[in-house]
DNA sequence: TTGAGATGAGAAAAGCTTTTCTCACGGCAA
DNA sequence: TTGCCGTGAGAAAAGCTTTTCTCATCTCAA
């Protein structure tokens, strides 16, 4: 007869009756009782630690790995004040940005035996605190803050907590550290990619204004294609997209032979639009996006060559910076940005192989 | 003159001066010795439990909310063998599925006082060890494993764990408990809406037929839809969308007036590549997508009619499972199926306000 | 042979909380 | 007055690991 219910034990126990009954765990008395030494000997030997000799040392940690044990991080923890342990907190439910970010800060922290807390808090201070104080009764070694723009900041007051807190593609603390992508060399790169290919009469369509972010990346295209067409200023939608290849092409004057795109969204729309006009990208025009949004970029047609902001590159830093002050490291505070980096497909034409 | 670096203590410790100085934290010592009781008193006062008056109960707890103890959660974890943290184990790298059932399980437990660490493995066994080691060293209360699909396993062994397992779309060890969504009931959904608005002639353009939802969706629709027209299996992608409805359009014969497609990329594709015929969509086609992924099916125009497979409301469940389980409740082994639902924008046509 | 120094290993405390056990005291009944 | 019981509160142990201090033993030199 097969039973209708189970209990933690029958899901997820495995069979350690052999060994210690009290809690199910291998500890460390276990690995001194079965090396015949004392615990204090067994954690020197196995820690790398103390005065002993050669095969007492190898005798303990032989033990210790065949009974399979494993120190608890929680006693570990208790005792140093570490936790090895930190928290991501974001605002961005979509993921579109804390993905890239969180996946280069576990990169990062796992060889260092660290994991992550990812707390979502929808731009709710209630919700934010909550967050903060669980991570921080756990003792979190820190916090790395997140966000969907560089130039705002979480609902959440992290500015007098008991452990390091590191900003990442959000706005941080004075005196904090925050990394963040360089839009303007970024911008640069879409720019001088499209002017390399020839194209002199380029446009951009990037979203609002009130975005640091988009007066970046246009501060750099105007440095570079000068003042020739008005930026264009939008939201960061396809609607968007297609409204702006409207109002340029039904427009009476020459028409652009490269467009800089704020995201790859707007470029999506864009190239469709473009498309849908009979006019041929890439021979007719170039289109450059920003952000290689994969999902997006890789699926227009043609796929599109787009800025890359290196946020796994951004996450893996802010790890490293989080975990060298919670050690008591010196770090040097502001901001710093990181270079991005052109992702070339097919839609500027010139050669994809670069 | 401005200083350099800055350590730890500068970028984020309070200054909690006045009170312990040993770790800067507020331990149960401080409130007993602030509300004159011993530490044991204190406890039983702040828990709840114990014997004592009513005005001593009272004074500590206000003394403890004044210095703003918090208790340790760590030294709780090592004595209750409860550390209120789960893992999240997943391969799914974007996110896609995850992160909504990832909301799921966080908002269903942050109420506990439970924090989720998030593990993506990238199909990467080695890294999937060490990732649940990792956890185990933690001692966390369970894990739930999550994914890409529900008929593949994760490429770790977590048969035998110490700690509960709970599956959420993803395929789990026979005897343990995994939620899915209702595939069959969803594409039922699908096409009994496309069905009420009159559609006769339907469609299904779909993944390839080794995913299990992909069969189970092919068998709804077959059986509400009959067998007028083949299944088409294709992949995941925008291009099988395009390619498809090519298919379709370029075959001699009469046409379809409804598609039910396999996800929202292939519905996106197929409303995109129809438009392009001059086949309007909804008024000589209704297309109807899976998945209701925001950021494709609201940005195609027109915006997609499709399946959300309540993927939060699965992690919730699993939440509260792994929930149950870690505190010893009994639950029902098995694989539960949650209901889809149907949310309806333009692309079908009929009442958009339904 | 005895004392010093080196070497190996164990005892104990600390880190923070909860829980069980014990104790002191006041009141009440015999 | 004595004994019992209930009440309120404290002492101590447990949970697991690391670190410091202490101790025992052995070797070698005087």
């Amino acid at each position: 007869m097969r039973k209708a219910f189970l209990t933690a034990n029958e899901v997820g126990r495995g069979h350690l009756e052999n060994q210690r009954v009290r809690s199910g765990r291998v500890t460390i008395h276990d690995v001194a009782a079965a090396a015949g030494v004392s615990i204090s000997t067994a954690s020197k030997a196995l820690n790398n630690t103390g005065r002993m000799g050669d095969d007492t040392r190898e005798r303990v940690k032989r033990v210790a790995t065949e009974i399979g044990f494993r120190p608890n991080a929680l006693a570990k923890g208790l005792l140093s004040n570490r936790s090895f342990t930190i928290g991501l907190l974001t605002n961005d439910t979509y993921g579109r940005f804390t993905l890239p970010v969180m996946a280069g800060i576990t990169e990062a922290l796992v060889d260092h035996g660290v994991s992550v807390f990812l707390c979502t808090i929808e731009d709710d201070p209630a919700l934010g605190k909550v967050h903060v104080d669980a991570m921080l009764d756990k003792s979190v070694d820190g916090i790395i803050a997140s966000g969907k723009r560089i130039d705002r900041r979480l609902p959440v007051d992290l500015s007098n907590l008991p452990v390091p807190v590191v900003y990442a593609f959000t706005e941080g603390t004075p005196g904090s550290v925050a990394f963040c992508a360089d839009d303007f060399q970024g911008a640069a790169l879409a720019v001088e990619w499209l002017m390399g290919l020839g194209r002199r009469r380029i446009a951009h369509v990037t979203g609002p204004e009130s975005f640091f972010s988009v007066r970046e990346r246009a501060r750099a295209y105007r440095s570079l294609a000068g003042d020739v067409l008005p930026v264009m200023y939008g939201t960061w939608s396809e609607a968007w997209g297609h409204e702006a290849v409207a109002k340029i092409w039904d427009a009476p004057g020459s028409k652009p032979d490269g467009i800089f795109c704020g995201n790859d969204q707007i470029a999506r729309a864009v190239v469709d639009a473009l498309r849908e006009r009979g006019v041929r990208v890439p021979q007719d025009v170039s289109v450059v996006g920003f952000d290689n949004w994969e999902i997006v970029a890789a699926q227009t047609r043609p796929p599109l060559t787009t800025v890359d902001m290196n946020l796994k590159a951004l996450g893996r830093e802010a790890g490293l910076t989080v975990l060298a002050l919670a050690e008591g490291r010196a770090v040097e505070p502001g901001i710093r940005t990181l270079p991005c980096e052109l992702v070339v497909r097919q839609s500027c034409g010139g050669n994809p192989d670069h």
